[in-house]
DNA sequence: CTATCATCTGAACGAGTGCTCAGATGTTCA
DNA sequence: TGAACATCTGAGCACTCGTTCAGATGATAG
């Protein structure tokens, strides 16, 4: 099939290892230019990190759901310890999916990006249509 | 105020540990009719795993740039060792998110959902317009 | 058949993550 | 001020996950 090996140059400028053999060296090159840049990908990815997670997206629904609810409704709500709750909304809070209003003794959170709810919706009737596997059938393959 | 003190039963029947105080008990009830089962919630972070790594993401941007590509010119492509490539692959293909088809020795990968393909741009463009936080901007916070 | 190539697989290690517990912080009310 | 309450935080542990390495599997050509 007439394999060729790619000698690029990395940014310092030295010789790559060499021992990468592609069978279409055309298509590679496109795509690699066409590839955002390496901290573009690590933040998208870094996005669905944070809706990773179960608890994560439970509250996230739940919080959606009321429009605004404190740390204890949540927690009630979503049959979790207050304290694990906390540890999540903060992850939530420092990437900015969810807001958070003093009141009192008690904090407020309510969504704080409207294009969140659009992934969990797609995720969610995708995953209702089949769309998706099962991660115990994803498992077994 | 006047917070109220909940003991439901949990499935085996048995009492609760009526240690949760919630505010707003009918919000709260409200809430929890209306959300997903844990299984499908669990279904959806699934979704969201299978993209919250940095490698899968590129792989996958590179599957939809292409069209179609091999393993090898995949691991040019986005540069890492031919067998993470095939591990990870292995991730996207249980989960369907990419289609395998052999032709000789080697085996052609191609985007398997197309929503994928609009979780990502959806996701992609939010992180260019700063609609989201660098993850090294969350962890100060 | 053997040799070679492309891909896959399993084991193992290091890094990261979620949960719990105990205690700190901050707010309200008397 | 001090007590009660809601929330937050740090440490610790178990578990998961991504990567690498070495070898297995499967397919083609001679």
């Amino acid at each position: 099939m007439s394999g060729e090996v790619v000698c690029g140059r990395d940014e310092a400028g030295g010789l790559d290892h060499c021992d990468v053999v592609v069978v279409d060296p055309e298509r590679v090159r496109a795509v690699r230019a066409r590839l955002g840049s390496a901290d573009e990908t690590a933040a998208v990815a870094a996005v669905f990190k944070v809706l990773a997670d179960p608890s994560r997206c439970r509250l996230m629904d739940a919080i959606i759901e009321a429009g605004e609810l404190c740390v204890c409704d949540l927690a009630a709500a979503v049959g979790m310890s207050e304290s694990n709750v906390s540890h999540h909304l903060r992850v939530l809070r420092a990437n900015r999916l969810v807001r958070a209003r003093r009141s009192g003794k008690m904090v407020f959170y309510s969504p704080d990006d409207e294009h969140i709810r659009i992934l969990l919706d797609m995720t969610r009737e995708h995953v209702r249509h089949g769309g998706w596997v099962r991660p115990a059938e994803a498992e077994a393959s």
